[in-house]
DNA sequence: GGGGTATTGTGAATAAAGTCACAGCGTTAT
DNA sequence: ATAACGCTGTGACTTTATTCACAATACCCC
């Protein structure tokens, strides 16, 4: 009933939410969440029935509370820490992307193969040894990490984290990772994506996806 | 039949062929495909059944023929330009991420408003100015963008594309965007991604997401 | 206060996606 | 040759996701 997709929704629920709020709006209805969100009023009211939120027939959704509601439902208990593994490009964009510190996920630090990056602060974020990543990560009980390595280094390091007590991946590498049933990929794949883009340019289709 | 999922395995399917093909193997079972690209043989099948490829019962897929088969579904007849949109950390990173000249798919030039970028070549790319976007698009007839700009940017320059023939956007910008019912918009949302692998590593939750 | 209105919450229906399971067949081994 | 094997192609089925549609409800206006 909690998928994966409704999990996707309820994070960007949040970010519209937030958005509107800071707009001056105290209450939304489901039909106007949903066109914000580019989905349906039924998908949001039955979305929100998942976490067990309820809104007033007059007056929609409270803004505020709904906030609430998701984030107890979303974030930890307590603040989780992730690391950045690969500091090229990418990680750094990822670095700078990231708010320094959201509220409960925070990038405590990088690693790179690159000894010359070692030690060095990349967007407020130290970069620590490639050897270190083990120790480091299973001292400081990181779960979650963000993978912005070369496609032929991503399965390694990925076995290496998963060694090290990492539960979560965020993979930006096109390449499979090799982990257990108990670990969570979630793949961003830039080619598979822009490659369905510049199909689906070429038909007549509209669509969203996340 | 061939929907956007299909097209995304496809993506997938073909770069992981051309992976194994450059490792000397000339046939593949549908079974050993799934592995590569983490799901089940059985989806492997119909996804082929769905471009109208056939394998053989002994020796599976022929891996040449079958990824000319996938370009000839997914590649534009003609080469397709793209362009992207934003030269900051991220767009940086794309450009330097996306192979300077794919076969079909070549990123010709770049826009941003800061006006010390323009004329300047970064990663192999040209950015030109910003208010010559309209124009150097429709000219160019480019239909595909890669949109990475500020979230506050975003839904302005959508439109500008899309005024300007654009009809697929590659939307790095966690902002909802304004366009037509016949444009296609692929929304990779960073944060989103995050909050959900941050989610699910908390759960005892095995899957796999593109 | 009472009727009208617009919205929520949700069971039921529909659609989409993925899996099963087996017939058909080329290949290989005997 | 022929039998046995293991794969593909695919109809039927299952599961998951989304939409429909309507009773229940709180509010507003008179």
């Amino acid at each position: 009933m909690t998928s994966e997709k409704v999990i996707g929704r309820l994070s960007l629920y949040r970010r519209l939410l937030k958005s509107q709020q800071a707009l001056g709006q105290s209450h939304i209805y489901s039909h106007d969440l949903a066109s914000l969100a580019g989905n349906t009023a039924a998908q949001v009211r039955r979305d929100l029935m998942g976490i067990g939120f309820s809104g007033s027939p007059a007056r929609g959704y409270d803004i505020g509370s709904l906030i609430e509601a998701i984030c107890r439902f979303l974030d930890p208990p307590v603040p989780q820490p992730i690391v950045l593994v690969g500091l090229g490009n990418l990680g750094r964009a990822l670095l700078a992307y990231f708010p320094r510190r959201r509220p409960h996920l925070t990038i405590v630090g990088a690693f790179d193969v690159d000894p010359a990056k070692v030690g060095r602060v990349v967007m407020g974020c130290r970069c620590y040894a490639w050897e270190d990543m083990e120790r480091i990560v299973s001292e400081t009980g990181v779960e979650v990490a963000v993978l912005a390595v070369p496609a032929s280094e991503a399965p390694a390091a990925a076995i290496r984290l998963v060694r090290a007590g990492v539960r979560g991946l965020l993979n930006f590498a096109p390449a499979p990772l090799p982990v257990p049933e108990h670990v969570h990929v979630e793949n961003i794949d830039l080619t598979m994506s822009l490659e369905k883009v510049a199909f689906f340019a070429r038909r007549g289709s509209a669509a969203v996806a996340g």
